[in-house]
DNA sequence: GAACACTAAATGCATATGCATGAAATGGTC
DNA sequence: GACCATTTCATGCATATGCATTTAGTGTTC
């Protein structure tokens, strides 16, 4: 019943849990020293960003980026805190609210981009060719995400999301 | 200067953390509702099992297991409250000391590795065939971190150390 | 419109983590 | 052996996270 996992398999669950672990680290230790926030901070401007005139709902938020409803929360506080984000009450539905980017909030959302794309290329793109980067990709997928397709991610040219 | 990343980088990024993201929550719930404790306990008991003797030292631990010091150390100390190792003074270095796996320890390491070896099948393996997983481990490994060879894991029997 | 189940968001509380620092021992060097 | 840099491990403190619960509003059913 509990089949035992190849050691192909189990080779591939350490290289993914390492190598992700280790490239992120790298990846958030150059944004780190570059005096930037989290990239949680990022991934969510870049969402507000991206949404029709800016703001959106927490609900959607958390759906996008896939984090927790009190996470969701909690980062928005701290977006709230920094000015690169503003509450705005909701009439459709008084329970709700809406973010919505500020000018400040777009502006480092492209300031993090710059150091961001950077240490993708340092540590990733550097590192493997683009038809390599494709088979990974492909790889990766068949585990069980939809991250959209790569296609797509080519039409975004201020930014991508992680996690 | 900061040459961007290719598009075809950038979707490997994102696929990197979110895939590794979804499968690791994916295991872990799976450990959490058999009832057992996180993986790095498991990481942290099988590497002590490997040991002569069964015990090492804290700071080859922290080598071992790639954390912070300050993370093993309490790691530890969860483990030794838990009856699932103790420490032992070090005579050759009396800063040092050597944390001993129990016989409590050692059965709980192999129960976990029934559970975290078919998580890592079913997350895993049904998804991938083996000549794929060689692949992902092919191309992960190009990104830096060096896991050992996949030969050498298949000599370890009962188990096998994430992150 | 009262009752109920459901959704949106915030928060209290326990635990975990990161960072800096401390305390003890070691190993030179003079 | 006094001095000092280094190593080993622990810990205080601030912040972050997970979980469960609360508060408030919605919409459905009768």
């Amino acid at each position: 019943m509990k089949r035992k996992p190849s050691t192909e398999a189990t080779a591939a669950w350490i290289r993914l849990m390492r190598v992700q672990s280790r490239v992120l680290d790298a990846v958030e230790q150059d944004m780190k020293k570059a005096g930037f926030p989290p990239l949680a901070w990022y991934d969510a401007l870049l969402e507000l960003s991206r949404a029709p005139s800016g703001e959106m709902r927490p609900v959607e938020l958390e759906k996008q980026m896939l984090i927790p409803q009190y996470s969701t929360s909690r980062l928005i506080d701290r977006l709230v805190d920094e000015g690169l984000a503003v509450r705005r009450e909701c009439k459709m539905d008084k329970r709700g609210q809406f973010v919505e980017i500020t000018e400040a909030g777009r502006e480092l959302q492209k300031k993090m981009w710059g150091a961001y794309s950077a240490a993708i290329e340092k540590h990733v793109g550097s590192k493997l060719s683009d038809a390599d980067a494709l088979k990974l990709c492909g790889l990766l997928d068949r585990l069980g995400c939809s991250c959209g397709d790569v296609k797509a991610a080519a039409a975004a040219k201020e930014g991508v999301p992680a996690r």
